[in-house]
Order: structure tokens, then sequence, then C-alpha cells
DNA sequence: TTGTACGCGTTATCAC
DNA sequence: GTGATAACGCGTACAA
């Protein structure tokens, strides 16, 4: 048993690596190298080290190795808020699929707010981010500016813009509401409702709309404006849509919503209006969060994975970082779930 | 105008605090000085050091930052998960708060795992959080031990035992499932059946669990081990969980659930199976989810107030960090809300 | 295989 | 009010 020196140089203090090195009586390289090259050191060394690193409780400080190494391991998410399970959801895979690397995650939600995206980002570049992962493109030109200033990969997720100049990962908005625009019009659906988050500032929202609009032109319908609705995302502003859309002349037979928790909403208060759905009025939603086919009738909605959208653009980050150069990646499709909210106007839900 | 150099030393990389300076013709203290002390630079010169930093988009780099300051201004998080809002709703205050002082946070979700949770927070460590928040306190002995050998700052958060040895800031769980117990209990109803997360490894749902065997036993009864249903918090489990208890004997005339997500389970699978709420069958949660009140009838359960929590929190590491000692803080007390769940047995909801 | 010595980018101390 | 310079803790050529 060798004479491990017991001295802690500056007790209180956190050891160093010099510490350690003193300790296991080798230099502070060959300590570094046991933890980063753990083959280019002679086993008995490297034992010797490792049970003084773990006898003082080191482990290397990231901001000198940052500097050091001239890389931080660390990336960024930036997200609207976590009060959205969707969000969430893509913040938790990302997380995870870093975690796995290495790479630990700094968040910032930004509730919305552009200057705030603006500002959040440029923290983020400041503490070193090595990567940065963005939801949604509508953001201020400066923000992008910076971002590219620094030369680090980044991603936009949630959205997938045809002709986008950014990498993303996401699905085509637009498409999506055309889509399910379409599945009601082919239901027969003539007057629909529409209930959507603020479209100002938000490209995903913006082109959600859009994308009913094309679906009725070419039916040569349109959207009546006392029949759209925009406001947050929430299950109230989803319920007091729905009552005040129903009384206005025509009324519709459908209400399409910009996501589930305004479906949601429209549901319950169609519902607690005594109207049957979908006989009297069908819904849709977005997103096919975990509440949507629990409900009664359970909501027609678009599925999107958006763990998928986490993990995705957590790897098309990595793989930046080693050093690749990924293709652009295929749009995501949410897919439509037919369930209980949508049918046919004017008709039983099914004849017995 | 002055001759502003404009030459990047090393172009395609990012500027440092010596181009900075280079570029105003001053050296890098004032530089320093500027963004840190800007009241003891003359504003001449510190309108030029701000006009040079802002053309070549410089902003003090926080690797060296830290390691000169020796503050990280970094945090951690450290949570099961994301995908339950409660968490969720934790972290994006605490996020909030500390973004307000200039300190970032840090994520990491252990899944209810506990040797992720002892790798995730000496992760944090190593990468200088100069405090941490944790939920629940059932962890492994060594997780606690690598912060306090590292004396900084940390609290538990949901969860508030009498006599922890932690800094927590949350509520007494066993207190809370015993105010709802009670409830119940005074209701009327003696049969009560419980469905509930996993025990183990989980302190605050034993101590839940331990609450509601309490208030049932000071009533001389208890729970049968066939109305006890542990498993994961899911609407999908709730749902299975009422079934299976419904079909037992005695049959149950109220269940407590562990978490409203369960709840919602139970109370939608009891309608659809064609019980009326809570004529039939009395129905409690936990948390008071944004789905709660929206359901038909709303879900009586105990609201929490987790913004609350995680504002709470990360004052608390705040008033560490700036060198105070705080007081332990009193624990919250979650409010009952009596919805439309919870009602007398045997007896219609109320009289016409 | 191991040690020496320097650089990473910033801040703090101390003269001036 | 401002500038030189020494930390801060680690990684890594380069030399041995």
């Amino acid at each position: 048993m060798p004479p491990m020196s017991e001295r802690e140089p500056k007790p209180g203090r956190p050891p160093r690596a010099v510490d350690v090195a003193a300790a296991a009586e080798v230099s502070t390289a060959t300590v570094s190298r046991v933890f980063n090259n753990p083959e280019k050191v002679a086993p008995a060394i490297r034992e010797r080290v490792l049970a003084a690193a773990k006898a003082m409780g080191w482990m290397p400080h990231a901001a000198g190795s940052a500097l050091a190494r001239r890389r931080s391991s660390i990336v960024g998410a930036v997200i609207p808020t976590l009060d959205n399970e969707v969000f969430a959801a893509q913040v938790g895979a990302m997380q995870a699929a870093f975690a796995e690397r290495g790479i630990t995650l700094l968040l910032s939600c930004f509730n919305y707010n552009q200057d705030q995206a603006v500002h959040d980002v440029q923290a983020m570049l400041a503490r070193g981010v090595e990567a940065l992962a963005i939801v949604g493109e509508a953001h201020r030109p400066e923000l992008f500016a910076s971002i590219q200033a620094r030369h680090i990969p980044y991603v936009v997720t949630y959205s997938h813009r045809p002709g986008s100049p950014h990498a993303c990962v996401g699905f085509d908005n637009r498409q999506a509401f055309h889509t399910i625009a379409r599945h009601l019009l082919d239901l027969g659906h003539e007057t629909i409702g529409v209930i959507i988050q603020p479209t100002a500032g938000n490209d995903r929202v913006a082109a959600r709309l859009d994308g009913v609009r094309a679906a009725l032109a070419e039916r040569g319908l349109g959207v009546r404006p006392q029949h759209l609705r925009e406001g947050e995302w929430s299950i109230d502003f989803g319920r007091q849509s729905v009552r005040a859309i129903l009384a206005t002349d025509p009324v519709p037979t459908a209400v399409i919503c910009g996501n589930d928790y305004l479906a949601v909403g429209a549901l319950l208060e169609a519902r607690a209006m005594g109207l049957s759905v979908p006989r009297d009025l069908s819904i849709t939603g977005f997103d096919d969060i975990a509440i949507s086919r629990q409900l009664d009738p359970p909501l027609t909605t678009m599925h999107v994975d958006n763990h998928e959208i986490g993990r995705r653009a957590a790897d098309y980050l990595l793989a930046c970082l080693e050093g690749e150069r990924p293709a652009a990646m295929p749009p995501l499709v949410p897919t439509l779930i037919r369930r209980g909210t949508a049918a046919a106007p004017d008709l039983p839900a099914r004849p017995a």
C-alpha cells in the first residue's frame, strides 16, 4: 500500500486536478489523461489516479475544461413555454438524447415574445452553447444573424416551411391544416369556423390559417369574418369562442381549432350547451395531446410526434457537432386521427 | 470620429476582450469594467468600448468569466419528467425567476430512476452549478452527500416532510391526503379505494398513501388490499383501475387518486361504464391540473400552485447565493377544491 | 508512457 | 479613472 498523501491543500474548497495529481503522485497531465484518454495511461497508474480522485471527490471542472478544450458541451433549447405539453415533450426528448452523449441542455422560454427570444439566444451564445434548437422561424432577423455570426449549428423545430433557409425538424403547418380542412369539406361541410392562436408573430399559426383558407378556396368557399376567432390557446378561449361562433349567422356546421387545447374547450362547451358532437357540430383539433383521445367523444385531430421531433433535432445537432454536414431532413407528416368529433353535417352520427 | 481600428485578428473566430480592447484603444481591464462596473469608467470611454463591442458582436465568454469570477451563474433543476404538467410548471417558473437575475437553468429529467438522478446531479456539479433544485427527497444518500461535499445550496421541491433535514419548498403530502380522505369520510364514505403511483422509491407518494391510511384508521377503517391499485400515473391506468376496483366486493363508494391524471382516467371510465359521478362513485384527484376543472362534472381535487413552488425555490436559492441564510420556509398548504366529483354516498347529488 | 509548460478568455488586485 | 499582470482549472503540444 503506497503512502498516499492525504493532504488536502485548501480545505473547504473543491479539489482541483493538481490536488489529485499530488495525491496520486503523478502530474496533472496524467490526471487529465485518465479522464479523457484512459487508454493512454498505464493501468496501475490509472487505478491510482481514479482512487485518489474518488477519495477526494474530484471531477473535471467544466469551466476550465471548456476553456482549454474550446468546447462547452452545452446546447441550448429555446421554446415558447413549458406549459404546452407539445414543447415540454420536445424538450424532454432532446434532453434525453443529449444526456446520452454527455451534453447538457440549457433551457429558455420566451413566452411568445420575440424580443425575449432574441435576448435568450444572445445569453445562450454568451454561455458558449455549441448548438441551438429554436421553436419556429418567425423571429427577429437579428436572432438568426447572431447565431450565424457564431457559426454554430442550429435547427428550427415544430415547423417545416418549404423554402425555409433554416434547417428544420417539423412538419408543414400549412399542408397539415389544408389536410384537416379538406377532411371536413369532404364530409360535406361548407360553413366552417376557425378558432386559432394569434397569428401575429407566429409563423406556424399563420401557416395553419393559410392552409385552411387555401383548402376552402379550392371549393369556392371562405372563412367568414364572424366565424374566425383568434386568441390565446387555452381551453377557456376555446369555450368562449364556440359560444360566440354558434351565435352567428349562418351557424357553422364545423369548427377547426388551431390546437387541441382550443378544441377541447370547444368540445366541452358545445356539450355543455346541450349540443351533440359531431351531429350538431363537428370539431377538429391539432397535436393530439394526451387528453384528446380520452374525451367523449374522442377528439378528431392530427397527431404530431413531439418526442420524435425532439429526438431528431438532437440527432441533427449532434451530427453537426461531430463535424458531419447532415442532409436536409424531410418534413414529418402529421397523421389525421379520425375519432369521434368530425362527421357529415346534419346527419345522425351513424344509423342504427 | 476616431480612427477605430477595424482589424479583426482571427477572422472566423469569435472575438475576445483583447480584440475589443484593441479596437477601442483601451486595456482589457477597461473592457471588463464597462460590462461589469460601468459606473467606474468615464462615459466617453464607455461609449467607445460599447460601440466597439457591438461592432464586432462581442460579449463576455461565460467559461472564462466563470473561471475568473469563480461563479458559473448556472443553477440546475432535477425533476422526474417534463411530461407531467406539475413539474413543467415548476421548471418554467424557476427558469423565469432565474433569468431575471442573469442566471441560466440547466435541466435534467431522471424519469423516476434514482441512479439516473445521482448521475444527473454529479454531471451538474461538474458543470459548476451554483445551486440545485431537486424534486422529492427519496434519493440515494450519495446524491445529497455529493451536493453537500460541494457546499452548494439546494432545495427539495414538491415535498415538505416535517423533520426533513433538507431545505424544502412544498407541502406535506401526508397531511394533504389526510385532508382529502377526511373529506370523504365526513361525507359518509366508509369503503374507499385508492389508485396511486408506485410508492417504491417515491417519498411523496408513500406519504400520500400513509396520509390516507391514517385518516381511515382514525375512524377504525382501512384500505382493503383489493381496493388498492398501484401503478404509473396515467389516465389509462386510472381507467383500468376503477374498472378493477368496481369489480371487487364490497364495492367502494369512493376512490382517492394519487394525482389528477389518475383521477381523470377514473372519472372518464366510470362515466363510460354508465355510472353517475358522484352519485354512484365519488372520485378525488390531486394537483388541480388544467383539465380537471373542465370536465363534467369538474373534478374535486386539491390545488397546488406549482408556479409558486418554482418561484419560491428560485427565490430561496437566489437568497443563498446572495450570501443570506434564509430561514426555513413554511410549507405551502394545498387547498381542497370541492367540485363535482365528491358527494355523500348512496344519495342523489342534491335534492331538487 | 509520463511530465513540463503554455494557452484558453475573463476578472481582480494593485499600482499609477 | 485606467493599465499591467496574476490568477482561475484544465487540456495538450512537445519534450523526455
